[in-house]
DNA sequence: TTGTAAGCGTTATCAA
DNA sequence: TTGATAACGCTTACAA
């Protein structure tokens, strides 16, 4: 059925390499034959078989995705699943496919690096990932492009929001607002954002000369409402005075108001809150939270676009780090 | 760096023929032989590449998903995300890679079924998809085997929830609650979950001898929350006693609530109201949401495994439907 | 500008 | 039970 190159090449009375040429776009070609075949070529609709041609050219036109999920949910995380729906998306505009990156083929433990050196894969996204595993790190110094949309490390290009931006203008807003306390609620540092975070409210609250005590900032046992939920439990009955929580992720927000309004504290009247990420429910919760909004489709973007250039370049830089600008979003746990 | 299959059978003075056979269990070997190539195959870990396998094998090993989202949200739709969640966890269980299925190589635009010839996918999984997409209807006619957890067609395997039995839940709650009316909220027919749920609803209105107008039966113009609310404002007037509303997703049914109790309508005491899916919010929305839960971990894993047979037996039989349990989960927007 | 021929690393067929 | 050898379909030096 499937035409091969050999038999566009025989019917057109041209050596298979002449063909290849011209569909790749490479070489000197005359103006007519190059015509003559790309004509022909779109007749027939001939289009390379990927492995034949990946086999003999090592490259694969195809990016792995690393999703090496912390909390076990992987794609049905909102934010990094926003984040790599952007990306999937670009990359497709750049007529790359994408596949998913584990750490076996068939029933071969392998490692990621490993992996990709088998399948040939051009370039790779992590979309979130762990600093501290062994098969990231080879793989980041690898001589594969890596792209990532969570960590940073060196030889590694990142694309995230600029969390000093969103912790500023979180402690900006605070600052204005005739408010006794501003306090942090992280989840695990484990996560890079989070400890991002918990590093620019230090440096911020320093730098706007705010004083803050190491116990305002409280770090979550988990990801989940149930986190935050348990240390809104933990901490209302200290509270004495008007006070604005920070929280570094929405979910975590959502726990905290639950916690909050069970002790008869009231959201925003008591304490305000501000969430991170504005992932779709946030405008949905009761009351609507007010959120730190980040940009998840530039990011994946961005992502995508960096990964293009670093693929098509020969000069690799070591790393860079590009912030997506976030956006305070007022909604009904802040007095506008 | 990486041994090919020639190299170790120099080493071990073998032929290539024999590594590859043993390797992949095949033919017949001897046991000293396949033992002395198994412990030095593993003590230098050697992986055939794929590339090569695939272009003499004509296998790949990996799977193809088409996520043909309706609602341009791809892999942030909370339900499809969290099938294919559960899809490839159980599939990289039984050794099979990942690739997401586009309709182009390079620049070139391909048909899923010239796309899925030119990758030498295994099999696909049609996570959502479209009825009437040609392009769908050529890839399920074809020898490649396919399942889905959506749309159901002759020749396609398909996995979902039994809809009948959760829209019967709902009915014969509503039936013993002492209720007027019971209604159905619904999206747009065009995606087949809404439209089975549709005709169940109407069949088991009937069977249990209910009475019900064609107007009782509402469509939303969209998938959000936004298409509740807008109908929820459109017949709250319209409310005069104690009504039950059937919602097809959680979605429409935030939305829904939100306009009742916005023209001051209360829930459950006023009207009730039962979602369909239980996403990870509706136990967060405010009322938390009573719902039909669907088993998306189940629905996943079962495509995977009927995928994986389909795979691995010769006789195709020509459809399946596989319906996985639902379960009513009684929150706030029902009374108990 | 076009053609020849040698790979790329496997698997499969058939002979030994 | 093992080994040659020919595919698989393409790209890429290099030659013409």
């Amino acid at each position: 059925m499937k035409k091969t190159i050999v038999q566009i090449a025989k019917e057109l009375n041209l050596a298979p390499s002449t063909i290849s040429k011209i569909v790749n776009n490479k070489g000197k070609i005359s103006v007519d034959t190059r015509k003559r075949v790309l004509d022909y070529v779109k007749k027939t609709g001939y289009v390379a078989q990927s492995n034949a041609r990946i086999l003999s050219s090592k490259k694969s036109q195809t990016i792995g995705v690393i999703y090496s999920d912390i909390a076990l949910i992987g794609f049905e995380h909102p934010f990094f699943s926003s984040i790599f729906q952007s990306f999937k998306n670009t990359m497709a505009s750049y007529g790359y496919d994408i596949v998913l990156i584990v750490n076996k083929i068939g029933h071969h433990e392998l490692t990621y690096l490993q992996w990709c050196k088998n399948k040939k894969v051009d370039g790779v996204l992590i979309v979130m990932g762990n600093i501290n595993n062994e098969n990231i790190i080879e793989l980041v110094n690898s001589d594969i492009p890596c792209v990532s949309t969570d960590i940073m490390m060196p030889n590694l290009h990142t694309v995230i929001s600029n969390d000093q931006q969103g912790i500023n203008l979180g402690i900006q807003y605070a600052s204005h607002q005739k408010i006794n306390k501003i306090k942090l609620l992280s989840g695990p540092v484990t996560s890079r954002s989070f400890a991002d975070r918990i590093i620019a409210f230090r440096e911020l609250m320093e730098v706007n000369k705010l004083s803050y005590l190491d116990e305002d900032i409280i770090i979550a046992n988990g990801y989940d409402v149930e986190s935050g939920f348990e240390i809104g439990l933990r901490i209302a009955p200290t509270i004495k005075s008007k006070e604005i929580y920070l929280c570094t992720s929405d979910v975590l927000a959502f726990g905290l108001i639950r916690a909050f309004e069970s002790q008869g504290i009231n959201i925003p009247n008591d304490v305000m809150v501000i969430g991170y990420d504005d992932i779709d429910f946030a405008k949905h919760f009761t009351p609507p939270l007010s959120t730190i909004k980040q940009n998840t489709e530039q990011i994946g973007a961005n992502a995508a676009e960096k990964l293009f250039n670093l693929m098509n370049s020969k000069e690799k830089t070591a790393q860079s780090i590009t912030k997506i600008d976030v956006e305070l979003i007022h909604r009904k746990t802040t007095i506008k």
